[in-house]
DNA sequence: TTGCTTGCAAAGGGTTTGCATAGGA
DNA sequence: TCCTATGCAAACCCTTTGCAAGCAA
């Protein structure tokens, strides 16, 4: 188990306290207002301490990485115009199966699925 | 149309005659080879160009872009280790419905799939 | 000539790293 | 005390951009 730093600790529950899917330095400007000493390179070494822990998801949607700490099932929207990042329900693992032949020869140790589009905030101003 | 520059003819000559999903670094070493003045920032400005034309396929697998040059349905599996990409085959987009469930309240226009696992080569060389 | 394309080099964004200091077990 | 974690700054990788020169229509 890791040790539960003040930085660690805010990180965590900063993360916990939205479902926005925030990138490093957006949640380095969140953070930085409950600790304002904090730095961008622990704020980066402590993400991904705390995924290899399993305690939040890394996730690579469109180019940068973002952090989820809804460990549940899911997948996600990526909106193409503003960036934002939705959940979205999904079926079972299994079921991926029926859509995508597995690769021969490959032991598969997982796979990356995302939506993109475009949100309903971006369809409403476009018109 | 877009003009065929001797630049764009070898880029596009070049992804043409592999299947290894070359980065923009990569392609570049191997086009210097036949062109040997050409520059990064121009085989970074004809991927783009070649891509919006529907040429190639501009791939984000694993933090990196990689180009593809055969444009049929396929899906790609990369190896975590050596961060190689390969074609896999796919079933029909429509299945993908199957599998995953479509956000509500999004426009969709397209969805990103891969598989992730170790290589074959990768496999024997661990053990 | 005019406009697109190039090579070169610098800048850019996101992320990682080295190092001396600070802090917890 | 010892070892880990931190802040800071520099370095890093990949990609984009500005600009003057080159080339094609």
């Amino acid at each position: 188990m890791v040790r539960m730093t003040p930085q660690r600790r805010v990180l965590l529950d900063e993360l916990k306290g939205t479902h926005d899917h925030p990138s490093a330095d957006l949640l380095y400007e969140r953070v930085r207002k409950r600790l304002p000493r904090i730095s961008l390179g622990t704020v980066y070494r402590n993400l991904d301490l705390l995924s290899e822990e399993g305690l939040i998801h890394k996730l690579q949607l469109g180019g940068q990485m973002r952090f989820d700490a809804d460990l549940t099932h899911h997948c996600h929207v990526r909106c193409e115009q503003c960036g934002c990042v939705d959940d979205v329900d999904c079926q079972a693992p299994e079921h991926v199966e029926q859509a995508f032949i597995a690769p021969n020869g490959y032991r598969i140790t997982g796979h990356r699925f995302e939506w993109v589009g475009v949100c309903p905030q971006c369809q409403e101003q476009n018109g």
